[in-house]
DNA sequence: CGTAGCCTTGACCGACGTCAATGATGGTGG
DNA sequence: CCACCATCATTGACGTCGGTCAAGGCTACG
C-alpha cells in the first residue's frame, strides 16, 4: 500500500483567460450598476429572487446557507475580483446567501442581459465555465477537509487559503496591514484580522473550539497575537500542519493501492 | 428570531434543455467511445493526466480523493446520464479519482475535441455550465450536511438522494430490483444495496459507526432489511429525520435574522 | 472445508460541543 | 470624559457523539 508520485502537476489552468471578467463583460455591452455594502449588510438571502450576478471590487464578502438547527454554515469566502451569484444563472431563487464581512463595493449586472450573452460569447462561457470550476475545486477540497481533518488542520489550512487567496487579489493582508514592512514570508508573515465566529462557520466548529485551537497554534509557535489580528509567524510549520499543497486542489501525493468499491 | 417564507421556490431550472448531452455530442460530431467497468475497476486515479471526458449509461460510479492520512472521501456518486471527469475541461490532470460501484458502461469523449467545439456552440456551453451548477449545488448540500449534521441525518438524507436521483435516472432501484410490484411510496419502498464502507467514505463516518446508526434507523422502523439489500419502509418518517427537501438545495424555510458578521 | 469480504457488537476513549462565567475592546450618547 | 452596551475572545467543567480496537458471525466462493 504505497504510495505512488504522479506526473508532475501542473499550477495554471488550461484555460487563462486575459481579460478580466469585469473587462470581458464591459466589452459585451453588459450594463453594469456599482453598489456599496456596509459591514455586515445582507445583499441577499436564501429564497431571493435571482436576477442579478455580481463582481466584488473592494473588501471580504462571503456565501452562506442556514442549517435547519438556524446554525450558519459559510459555503465560501469572495475576494476582490470574484465572481457571485452565479446560481442565478441557472436557478429563479438564489440557494445561499450574501452578506459583506467588511465594507465593500460590487458591481452588479442583470442576469437577463448576461444570459443573453453568456452562451453565445465563447469567451463568456469559457470564463464561466473556469470560474465555476474553480469554484467547485474549492468546495471539494472543504468538503474533505471538514469530512476527514482535525481541528488544527482545519484552521491551519483555512488561514494558508485565506493568505493566498488574498495575495492573488492584491490584498497585503486581510482588513488589516502588512506587519513590518520589507519582510516577505520569512518568520513573521501575513497579517489577518477575522471574528471567530466566521471561522466556525466555514468549518463547522465551535467558537469555543476554534479559540482553544487558536491557542493552541499560538503556543506551538505557529502564529501570533498582533496588535491588529494575529499574523503567520511559523509559514512551513503551519504548511506542515495544514498539510498544505498550494490554492489549487492539485494532490502531490496520489494512494496508488487498489480501490475497494 | 423568525422564519421568514420566501417566494415559492421551483424545482425547475431556467436552462431546461431538451436534448441529453449524448445527443448534443453525437449532433455535434465529437468522436466518442464506449468502454465498460467492472466492478470496482479504476477509469482514473488522482493525478492522471486528464484527457477525456465520458457519460455514465449504465451502472453506478463513484469519484474520489484520498486524504493525506490515507483515508477516502467520496465526493459524489454518478448514475447513468451523468457527466464525468469535467476537470478535464479546465486542468491537465484530474484531482479526482473515479471507479465504478458495480459493472458499468460508459461513453468517453476526448476532451481537446470537445474544448474545440464547447464554448463555440451555446447548446454545449450551456449544458455545461448548468451540469457544474448542479454537481455544485449537490456538494455544497453535502458540506453543509457533513458539517453540521447528526450521523442519523446524514446517512438518512444520503438515502434519500439516492433514491431520488435513481428514481431521476431511471432506475427501478439501486443495483437491484423493486420489492414487491404494485407498490408506489406507501409503506415499503425502495430497494438499495450499497457496501457501509461507500456510504460511510461519503459522509465522513466510519463503517462501525455507519452499521450502528442503520441499525437504530432500522429498530425506529424507518428501513429495513430485505433479502437483497435496505428498503425504505417509512418515507415520510425518513424524510423527516433527515430534513429532506427535495434533490434541488432550494430551502422553504430561510432564517430572516440579521446576519452577524 | 477454508478463506475473504462484509456486517455487527461491545468496551473504551478522545475530540469537540454546550453551558456559563469572566474579560477585553471599542463605539455611542449624555 | 465617562458610563454604558455590544461584540468578541477566553477559560473551565462537563457531557456526548463518534472513532478505534478487537472479537465473532454470516455469506459467497474457490
Amino acid at each position: 500500500m504505497g504510495w505512488r508520485i504522479p506526473q508532475a502537476l501542473k499550477e495554471r489552468s488550461k484555460l487563462s483567460s486575459e481579460n478580466t471578467a469585469v473587462d470581458l463583460f464591459r466589452i459585451n455591452g453588459i450594463s453594469s450598476t456599482e453598489l456599496k455594502l456596509t459591514k455586515s449588510e445582507v445583499l441577499y438571502y436564501e429564497g431571493d429572487s435571482a436576477n442579478r450576478i455580481y463582481i466584488v471590487r473592494r473588501g471580504l464578502c462571503f456565501t452562506f446557507r442556514h442549517h435547519e438547527d438556524g446554525r450558519r454554515q459559510i459555503v465560501d469566502l469572495s475576494f476582490p475580483g470574484d465572481l457571485v451569484g452565479l446560481e442565478a444563472l441557472t436557478q429563479d431563487y438564489y440557494v445561499s446567501g450574501f452578506t459583506a464581512l467588511t465594507a465593500s463595493e460590487l458591481v452588479a449586472y442583470p442576469v437577463d442581459e448576461f444570459t443573453s450573452q453568456c452562451y453565445i460569447v465563447p469567451e463568456l462561457s469559457r470564463i464561466l465555465v473556469e470560474y465555476i470550476s474553480r469554484e467547485q475545486a474549492i468546495l471539494t477540497r472543504r468538503l474533505v477537509e471538514v469530512a476527514h481533518s482535525s481541528a488544527s488542520q482545519r484552521i491551519a489550512h483555512f488561514l494558508l487559503e485565506l493568505r493566498a487567496r488574498a495575495l492573488v487579489a492584491g490584498m497585503q493582508a486581510l482588513a488589516l496591514k502588512q506587519t513590518s514592512p520589507g519582510r516577505e514570508d520569512s518568520e513573521q508573515d501575513f497579517c489577518i484580522r477575522i471574528p471567530h465566529a466566521v471561522i466556525a462557520d466555514t468549518l463547522g466548529l465551535s467558537i469555543v473550539h476554534v479559540s482553544r485551537t487558536l491557542s493552541k497554534l499560538r503556543e506551538q509557535g505557529l502564529i501570533a497575537d498582533m496588535e491588529d489580528g494575529m499574523a503567520i509567524v511559523d509559514l512551513p510549520g503551519l504548511q506542515k500542519v495544514a498539510d498544505w499543497e498550494g490554492l489549487s486542489p492539485w494532490f502531490d501525493k496520489v494512494e496508488g493501492r487498489e480501490t475497494p468499491a
